[in-house]
Formats: structure tokens, C-alpha cells, sequence
DNA sequence: AATTCTTTTGACCAATTGGTCAGGTTGACG
DNA sequence: CGTCAACCTGACCAATTGGTCAAAAGAATT
């Protein structure tokens, strides 16, 4: 899913590939603090130290340029969810993918910001995502969800419920930062509050779903 | 801490209540669909059916009406606690809680929006409620989760991921219902399917945390 | 009925902002 | 080196929008 990256073949793709990076992990930022509306192409270009207009030479339109930073996070999330067809036992297919997805949400917190703004507002630019890339992926890890179930190795829950558990609390880390971060003295967590509440969340949920453990020692 | 309603003693005061709370409920979904900066003033009168002039006469700026709607679902959110002090054993407690929670997202989908919105941009607006309201009303639930530690009542948690956990998965009904309603078909939940939710997310959250269940009946 | 206070409203304004464009600069390549 | 295409940029414009204001309309009070 990800793009393979492969050498620049001349000065000039290199620098056009700083450039496009530069702006949309920039965009990204402003985007998560601002929303759509709130972020201008001008603050864009001043935190890029570029002008206005040359945004307007990569990306014709704001939209244009939105729409690359949601699906980038979007991408980087599927992605995570490897493990549900390379680890057999639910344990460490979902522990896992829980883990990643605290992962994702401590590296990339603008953009899991950017993607819950978009689908608050009713995902107006990338509703054709939800109806087509989301739903078939969701509909392939419930079918393995729903095996684990059929051979006892999980309580009988309905999967798309526990995928939105998980959704909605790894997110939550990423996307209720600020809220996180003044609960706790002011300041963001460090490394050892991250892996705290990696364990926590991922041992809570593995065991609200009565996941068979495999090695109990 | 939500607002005692009591008779309009004029017609005035009764049509001013009424429009009040006209421009409020609209501003809530407005605001919720477009974030403060996407929502304007004009789409909020054409909502509301006034004209926008009126609007600023009862709400002097833009961030006046926001502020209110804020505060709203954030009291409401408070409120639903209340099982916390009444209730003596953590199942009743937390189920109870939980239960309310999923409720309000079901009943105030849009200012759960709106709220989201606000903390996911840091909070701008209604920082210094994170500051002093939420973070005494957490700590007073940590040390009530903290009792029910001590006492063996459920496993030894960080408290504070629990309170988020509950937060983010209930709440994620509410501000994601557009991704969920798109995976369901492209149809809102019906009663059965919020019964169902609630459930779900009730009985892998205590059994996450291995509550002792009082009744096994 | 006259007066006063509250509420309503259309017209208006200044500031912001997405996007354009013409002209300049730079790298690629024969 | 010369040519061409890609890239960069300051200046500009049209549209949007939060907020104002003066005047009208309506309710309360005397």
C-alpha cells in the first residue's frame, strides 16, 4: 500500500521530492490545528518558508493538497493491520496491530488529527474511501476476526465493535493529545507513559474479549 | 451543574428563551459539521431561519455562540458521572456510566462533535476548562477507581487509561458516526444496533478489567 | 396613549483568503 | 553555449465573512 520510494534520477526530482514532502508534512501540521477551513495556504507556506504561490504549483487546488495529507495517514494505517494475516493466533495478530496503532499514533499525531476532523464533518473530500478502500478492508479482517471466534480462540463479540474499540482508543492518544497532555501535569507523555499505555490498553482489550493466551508464562 | 430551568415570568423572556435555545441547538450542528472556522455566522441564521444581525444580538461574537456550545456537552458529560459517588460497587458504577455515555453520543452526537473538534486544535477556545474543571473531576473519579483497587473490587489498572478508554470508545459513536454509518450499510444505527453497541463495549470493558461481577445469576 | 426599553432587520464595511498570472530563474540536454 | 521546459515568485483580484449601525417594530409600563 505504501509507496516504494526509489532514487531520484537528477537534481532536479530530488528537490521536487523534498519540496512536495516539505509541504505536506507542513500541511499536515496545520491542517491538524486548524481543520480545513481554519488552515490557510498562506500559514502553510510560511511554515514551509515558501511563497504562497509555489504551493500552487505543486498542489493546484487546497483541497488538492488535503486530500494528499488524509490519505497518507489513512495508507499508513492499513498498513499496520499486516498482522492479521501474518499471526495465526489472536493474540499476536491483534496485540500487534494494537501496538502499532499507539505507535502510529505517537509518531504521526497530526495526521490521525487531520483524518478524525475530516470524518467528523461527514468526510466530505474522502467519502469515496469510506465506501470503497474501508469497507472491504474492514469487511476482510472481520471474516478473520469472525474465525477466531468460530474456533473459541476469542469470546463471541461482534468484531466490527471490537475494531472500533481499537480504532477509537489508540486514536484517541493522537487525537486528544492536548486533552491527555494537561491531565497529565501539563506535559506529553514520555516514553515510559507510552509503553504504560500501550500495555494497559492492549491488555484490557485482550482480555475484555477473553483471548486465549498461548504462552502463560 | 446543568442549568435549573424555571417559568419565563413574561412573554419576553419566554421568546427570548426559545430563540436562545433555537440558535444553540443549531450552532451545535453547524459548528459540529464545519468546525468553528467552516461554520458561518449566515449559514447559522439561515439554519436557525433569522436574520444574521439577530444572531449577534444575543451572542455579541462568533466565539461567544461557540463557547456556549461547548460548555454544554461538556456539563452534560460531567452530569453523567454522577453513578460514580451514587453507586458503591464498580460493575453498577462504571456500567452505569458507561451506558449514559453511549446514550449521550446516541442523544448529542453534534456537540460531541463540536467538542472533539475543539480539543483536537488544542483546545483554543476552552483551555482553561481542561485546566481547572475537568482535571479536578478526574482526579476525585481516580481516587474512587483507586478505592476499588485497593479493595480487590477490579485488577490494578492506571486509572487514567481506563477514563480515556471509556471516553474514547463511547464518544467514538458519536464523532465518527459518519465512518461507522458508511460501514453499517450506509444507515445510522437503529435502537437494536445502539443496544448492541452498548453492550459490547460495556462487558469487554469491565471484563477488561476484570471486575468482580456481584450478580453471576 | 405616550413613553421607554427590548428586539429585529437590511444595508454596509473592512479584513481575510484561495487562486491567478506574467515574468523571472534554474536545471537538463543536445 | 543555446534552447527549452520546469520551477519560482511578487503583485494582484474577486469572493467570502465577522461584525456594525441606524432605523423600524414590538412589548412593557405608566
Amino acid at each position: 500500500m505504501l509507496i516504494p520510494i526509489d532514487k531520484p534520477k537528477s537534481k532536479r526530482e530530488g528537490l521536487r521530492r523534498e519540496t512536495l514532502a516539505l509541504i505536506l508534512s507542513t500541511a499536515e501540521r496545520i491542517f491538524a490545528d486548524h481543520g480545513f477551513k481554519g488552515a490557510t495556504m498562506q500559514a502553510i507556506a510560511d511554515g514551509a518558508k515558501l511563497p504562497k504561490a509555489n504551493l500552487h504549483y505543486y498542489f493546484p487546488t487546497k483541497k488538492d493538497l488535503y486530500r494528499q495529507v488524509v490519505e497518507r495517514i489513512f495508507n499508513i494505517w492499513l498498513d499496520a493491520a499486516e498482522s492479521f494475516d501474518t499471526q495465526a493466533n489472536p493474540e499476536k495478530a491483534l496485540g500487534t496491530y494494537i501496538r502499532k496503532k499507539m505507535e502510529i499514533s505517537r509518531s504521526h499525531p497530526y495526521g490521525s488529527k487531520v483524518w478524525a476532523n475530516e470524518v467528523i464533518h461527514g468526510a466530505p473530500i474522502i467519502h469515496d474511501y469510506l465506501e470503497t478502500t474501508l469497507t472491504e478492508w474492514t469487511d476482510s479482517r472481520i471474516e478473520v476476526i469472525e474465525r477466531w471466534e468460530a474456533e473459541g480462540l476469542i469470546d463471541q463479540v461482534n468484531p466490527r465493535h471490537l475494531l472500533y474499540m481499537i480504532w477509537s482508543t489508540t486514536q484517541h492518544y493522537a487525537d486528544f493529545s492536548h486533552q491527555i497532555s494537561t491531565l497529565n501535569g501539563g506535559v506529553p507523555f514520555n516514553d515510559a507513559q507510552w509503553a504504560e499505555a500501550t500495555e494497559c490498553v492492549t491488555n484490557i482489550i485482550l482480555k475484555g474479549i477473553g483471548v486465549k493466551r498461548g504462552d502463560p508464562s
